[in-house]
DNA sequence: CATATAATGATATATCATATCAATACATGA
DNA sequence: TCATGTATTGATATGATATATCATTATATG
């Protein structure tokens, strides 16, 4: 919330419900869940709420194999890349200054100026391969 | 079309349209503009067939840093990553040993068993660059 | 060429998300 | 404290991407 008012934003009731729901998710989400999870703010607001978290770095968009979007809470300040479980969708931060460093000799190989990378790590998390597929 | 027909598809005429088209597609496309470009072959088909070319490994999708899904063509037989501009959306490939080995070496780090992973290189292009944001 | 089966495509539906806009809540200065 | 201007909300509609359904059609083949 604090990061939201340091951008100018209210901190309204439907916001503060949102973060704080949030705050205990430590698992990936989708906003549609989110939603429904919150059935007294309106689906429109979440939605929003949660662009605005995103544009703001508190909570990160990370793509399933098949292009479905989950979301999950951001870690806090440092570059970061995911790892999805693509059984339970538990998202995991790994930083990753040695891919980050191939990734700048690479840059010089590919046409074009990169503006940004993203890398997805697709794993079966230990506790999902605990559970051996049941 | 070889391939599907390998895997067991029939070479049909709305098939074979679409794959005459993608064989032109030097750039990256949605299916939306793909099934516009064929208003003699329904959206459906459409679709489906980009899935099944996705399926046999002849078109990749690559997200958007919003998430929207670009396809292209893939390069024939080699594991690879995508470079896309984020202006035009043109789509390049790129092999990458090295990051693959970095890669390797975080996986002893990341909790989970690594069944697949995605990098997205984000550009603006040569070309896009040439023309300077008009 | 008849037939079984695969493929098609119109339509409906699902999912993720944003646009619109009247109603409401909020922070602020008086 | 209250009035006021502005930010926010949320109901509704719509957009974008994609799949399910299923009657109809095309295809390969025996």
């Amino acid at each position: 919330m604090a990061v939201l008012e340091n951008r100018g934003y209210k901190a309204t009731a439907p916001r503060k419900a949102i973060a704080k729901l949030l705050e205990q998710k430590h698992e990936g989400f989708t906003v549609e869940a989110l939603s429904e999870e919150l059935p007294s703010v309106g689906r429109t607001t979440v939605y929003r709420t949660v662009k605005l978290l995103l544009e703001a770095g508190l909570v990160c968009r990370v793509p399933m194999m098949d292009g479905v979007p989950v979301y999950s809470l951001a870690p806090v300040g440092h570059r970061h890349h995911h790892s999805v479980c693509v059984r339970c969708h538990a998202v995991g931060e790994f930083k990753a200054a040695a891919i980050d460093q191939s990734l700048r000799a690479i840059a010089a190989e590919v046409p074009g100026q990169i503006v940004d990378y993203h890398i997805e790590l697709y794993v079966t998390c230990d506790y999902c391969r605990a559970d051996g597929g049941k």
